[in-house]
DNA sequence: ATTTAGATTAGAATTTGATTCTATAATATG
DNA sequence: CATATTATAGAATCAAATTCTAATCTAAAT
């Protein structure tokens, strides 16, 4: 017997329970040697059915990509809402990022080692309106405050590289472990770096 | 005839062409997508020869990342010598980094993107022990000024980040095209921003 | 000058992993 | 309940990585 498929009873979740798997086998093994075979085993799947969802290795890793920055995004979005000055939103944009960090790291792990993934154009494309959405947003969140003379008026450029790339740094540091000191120790330092760094002065 | 093998002549450079072009085919194609083939082909020699002297794909990789880190790493404490103040060394690290980055971009972007690759055991202990002696040396250089009380007093691990994250993450985005401005145009920002970011005040 | 050991090269053979393809079953829709 | 669509299975195929053996070169020793 045993002559084709036998399809498995309904699995309405399947597409939720491959990309679980799959972070698990990044995490494990990472990115690069992950075979769609370990994916499959864990996820307890057929091979037709994970390229059926996702087309493939390079799929699995966009969606995980895309539902990442997605949520870290919303994130950071909500908690502006509360603030009400220009070093609030300062700080918070430092501190959502290690809060978050800090309550995920396998995912976070992915995102900051997954930026050299060759995504689909259609990936790439999704990817972008992404960012374009959120960057707009957030800038348009600051920008009363440089105008106001809050902040320093610098070249638009510049400013996420000077509020978010030390504690993103710092991040990548403590998830491949060469440093100890939890983020939380640390992100208030850096949320007064990069307040010192673009306050009016 | 053409019995077996008929190795050329010796090629004493032979190490360094197979690195020369494997960049150029992770520029072309990106990391994660060259094939051994297209080194062994652009480089024009053997498979064989290949794995004898860098054991795979993996291993010229680490070779490249190697030779790149210690070119930067060099160039730095070598303009560090001729600092006299904390501003100056806090500077010369970001404009140092803008510079490298500007004259050598097809490495740069390969060190950028190759932070995720699977090194070898071997090649990871060689790459800590050139970051400890390089940031043992970066710290021996700025702890008098630290010290002195020029510079804030923060916890150590957290220096590198301040300085140096704004600039690595600006330079991140020129190199994959997010971002026209080139680098030296808004290196004096980023210095300005990491001297205000860690001076007493 | 010969011999020998080690280093280097070559490319066929093998192995491993990715991807495609066809068949089967489940589910939804009229 | 017929039909279309979606989801699943896994064998078959394809492509790339890696291993392996043989040939050639280089340099040191005699």
């Amino acid at each position: 017997m045993s002559r084709r498929g036998q399809p498995n009873v309904a699995t309405p979740g399947r597409r939720q329970v491959i990309l679980d798997a799959a972070l698990a086998c990044f995490e494990d093994t990472g990115v690069a040697a992950t075979t769609i075979e370990q994916i499959r085993d864990r996820a307890g799947c057929s091979i037709g059915s994970l390229y059926h969802h996702f087309g493939g290795k390079e799929g699995v890793a966009s969606a995980l990509f895309i539902d990442g920055i997605s949520d870290l995004n919303a994130g950071l979005l909500q908690r502006l809402d509360d603030c009400s000055n220009a070093e609030q939103g300062v700080r918070t944009c430092v501190l959502h990022y290690a809060d978050w960090v800090t309550r995920q790291p396998e995912l976070a792990r992915f995102l900051v080692h997954a930026r050299e993934i060759n995504f689909a154009p259609e990936a790439r494309a999704e990817l972008k309106a992404i960012y374009q959405r959120h960057f707009g947003a957030v800038f348009t969140w600051f920008g009363r405050f440089v105008l106001r003379g809050d902040m320093k008026q610098l070249p638009p450029e510049t400013y996420i590289p000077i509020i978010s790339g030390p504690i993103e740094d710092y991040a990548r540091q403590w998830l491949s472990g060469r440093t100890r000191t939890p983020l939380a120790e640390v992100a208030e330092v850096f949320a007064d770096a990069a307040w010192n760094a673009v306050r009016a002065r």
